[in-house]
Parts: C-alpha cells; sequence; structure tokens
DNA sequence: GAAATGAAATTATTCATAAGAATTTCATTT
DNA sequence: AAATGAAATTCTTATGAATAATTTCATTTC
C-alpha cells in the first residue's frame, strides 16, 4: 500500500524557466520521477482561464476589448503586458474584481499555484445578498473549482436554473436550507450534498452565519 | 443576476419507475421545467462506478467472480441480485468494505443519492495508521468524489507516487504538513489546496486531530 | 420456476482522417 | 517598445470504419 519513498522536501527553487522560448513551462526534476511540468504564474493564466470557462474564442474577447487577436494571444502566454485599462476591462468583461488577478500576488512563490492561506483568499463576485463567496483554489484551470461561502442569517436566493456544471458541498458550520430539483432540505454542520445540472436555491433561516465549502467542476468563477 | 424563481419546494414523492422496462430511470416533472431524470439507487449503480474508476470491464470483473458477463451486466443494471457471497467478493476486488454498499440504505428515499447527514457516513478504506476516511458524496457517479479525512495526531503517511487525478483540500480544524511534488508546507485551519497529478505525503506533527475536506476528481473511492 | 448462461444483437469506444476553427508566430507598422 | 495582421501552426470537431464492450434474450441449469 504504501507507495514509492522520495528523497525528503526538495526545496522550491525560485527559479523559472530560463529562456528557451520553446518551453512554456518550467520543469522541475526529481530523482526517480519523471519531470514535472511547473506551470508559470502570470496574468495571462487567469484570462485565459476566465475566457476558456466562458466559452470565449480570443477573437471575441479582442473584439470586446478592441485589440487584436495575436495581442490578446501574447499577453494570455505571458509575453506582453496588458494595461491597467486592458485589465479594467476584461475583469468587467467577466465580472470579477480588477483585484482577482493579483490574488495571489503576495503569496510565497513556493506556495503560488499550490496553497491559498485563510488570511488571504480572494473575493468572488460581489458581496450582495448576504453571501460571500472566496476562491480556495489557489489556480484557475483545473476541474474543479473550492469556494468558501458565508451566507449570512436571512440570507436567501430563489430557486435559480440549472448550471451545466456539477455540485458539492460541506456545511462547516451553521445551518442553511437547500433546495436542490425542487426538493428541499435543511442542512447542519456536517452534513453534504451533491448534484448534477439541477436548479437549486438556498436559505438561511437560522440566527447565524452558514460556512459551506462548495465544489464546482467545471469551474464557472 | 437573480434566476427564474420556481414553485416552492415540492414535496418528494417516494414514487419509483413503474414497471416500463424501457424506461431505466425515474422521471419527475415539475411545472415550468423539462422532466429531470433521477437515477435509482440500486447496489448496481456502486458496482458500475467501482469497476469504471478501476478502468476495468465486465469481462474482467465477471472472471474475478467466476460469473458470467450477461449476469453481471444486468445486476449492474438492477435485473438480477448478486448474492451475499457475490458482494464480498465484489467488495474484496475492490477493497471496499461491505458495508459501504448499504451506506445509504437507512437514509430517507428523497435524500438517497443527493444529501449526506453527518451522522451516517460511508467508512472508506481500512482506518489505519490514523487515517480515517469517510465519504461526503452521497453518489458514486460523479465528475469528483468528496472525502473528510481525520488525520490522528502523529499520523504520516510517506510521499506517494502521483495518481493520475486532481486533488484539492480544505484544512477545516487542525494541522496538517503536506508535501505536495516535492515540496513540504504547514497547513493550518482555513487554508487549502490544489494539485494535479503530483506525488503527495503529509505528517501531522500537531496534537490533536486535522480534518479536511479532500476532493478527488476523477473519483477512485 | 427462478437464476444463470452464452451467443447474437446492439451500443460504445477507439483510431484514422479530413476540414474548419482557433491560436501562435513573426515580419512589419505605429 | 507596443501592437498589428497575415501566414504558419495547432487544436477542435466531424466522419466513418474497425474493434471492443455491453445488453438482450432464448435456452439451460439447479
Amino acid at each position: 500500500m504504501a507507495g514509492r519513498a522520495l528523497p525528503k522536501a526538495l526545496i522550491a527553487s525560485g527559479t523559472e524557466a530560463a529562456d528557451a522560448p520553446s518551453v512554456p513551462h518550467g520543469v522541475e526534476t526529481a530523482p526517480g520521477l519523471a519531470a514535472v511540468a511547473v506551470p508559470q504564474h502570470h496574468v495571462g493564466n487567469d484570462i485565459r482561464a476566465l475566457r476558456k470557462s466562458r466559452g470565449m474564442t480570443l477573437n471575441e474577447l479582442c473584439d470586446a476589448l478592441g485589440r487584436s487577436i495575436g495581442w490578446l494571444s501574447q499577453v494570455e502566454r505571458g509575453q506582453a503586458n496588458p494595461s491597467i485599462p486592458d485589465l479594467k476591462a476584461i475583469a468587467a468583461r467577466f465580472g470579477v474584481p480588477v483585484s482577482f488577478f493579483f490574488r495571489n500576488a503576495d503569496a510565497p512563490a513556493d506556495e503560488r499555484g499550490w496553497i491559498v492561506r485563510a488570511h488571504s483568499r480572494a473575493a468572488m463576485g460581489s458581496p450582495e445578498d448576504g453571501l460571500t463567496e472566496e476562491l480556495l483554489s489557489p489556480d484557475i484551470g483545473g476541474d474543479f473549482e473550492m469556494i468558501r461561502s458565508v451566507f449570512a442569517p436571512g440570507a436567501r436566493r430563489e430557486v435559480m436554473a440549472a448550471r451545466d456544471t456539477q455540485d458539492g458541498g460541506y456545511v462547516v458550520s451553521g445551518e442553511l436550507e437547500m433546495t436542490i430539483g425542487g426538493v428541499s432540505y435543511l442542512l447542519k454542520a456536517g452534513d453534504s450534498f451533491q448534484f448534477d445540472r439541477q436548479p437549486y436555491g438556498w436559505v438561511n433561516k437560522g440566527d447565524r452565519p452558514a460556512e459551506v465549502i462548495w465544489i464546482i467542476s467545471p469551474p464557472t468563477y
């Protein structure tokens, strides 16, 4: 059962892929292991992930920005830098705060892309309605995203049309009444749920916040 | 932003698909909604999900059981019933406790497949090593699985070879040192991580249990 | 007679190929 | 230096044949 042991934790190097233009990813090797691609971190990655999650092409996005395709392609691969106004336009187009692109900026280099610390999570969406959402996923390019949602007492959302995603959740604290596929359930701390492409809604009828770890696959942001 | 409102929660009916052999799923309709397929629940579903997650064919599994393909096909679709010895052999083949197949047996009919209550989670694997794992996912057939892992103080696992999965986690309480892709991180309550096909290991160096909500995609069970 | 089998029928997957769309590259322009 | 736009490349989608996997069901077995 015990897997193959590896040399004790290597120290993360701050090294980035040197200069070879044909190698878009840094490569870290460990004895006895195949080379592992470690993605670089720049706003281009986020822009691409956001664009893909909306099923948009470079063409559609650069139209919305009034820029050329070539430039946008370069931006997404970290070969060109969007200006602040560009970033604002992009953020607006996707409905995320501009700060989203800098959510990991102050994290240690070796944690970036792997870890998100409790005190440095990025806020998602607008904190309306008594719902706050924070991104737990350190990297947006994965098969699923993890979100920490806090539902204020009294907060409620009508049942929404089904998204084309699979959702799951775990109630860490508080109580939340969820309506999934037309049926309501009162969920308490420790309860979990999972559903596939169902309409859902929620109400916090309790007197304290409900904290839920929410999983969405594929990511929507 | 607010989605289309729907009639307030319908009461879940205990109805199962009547008898039409050409309709393998029950169908529940709600006013204004397209008919939604509600999967039936029988051990066959679990057997199929387990088999698929191991990349096994009907042929391979029925060989291991000393049964015919046709019969196994029927079992997986709920048209034949495996005997207790059959179930034991199947469970053994997949390394799950036989009770795994009955984890939802006493849950209310309308919750089965959607909700898992805190007090009725199924244990996974063997509770060796100071690691206990409970399945949070109510249904195994999804794109990801959710697990609640509790790491006892002092528990440790050497770095294991990478699985072909994407993993993510959220530390609910306690502290856990995780080694991901050769680098170690001390994670505390509220911290989260995510990685893709990386070797990983863990140690609980603290003096109380570490509780982690773990996501695996695709599921492994 | 119910349970199980095994061969035939059906369905799903894989592989190869081509067409079109999307993206990247890079010489040139702003 | 930043950005463009056309050419080159890569990626995605559609198609169909070949194979593998699964389901069906008439027959056999207990």
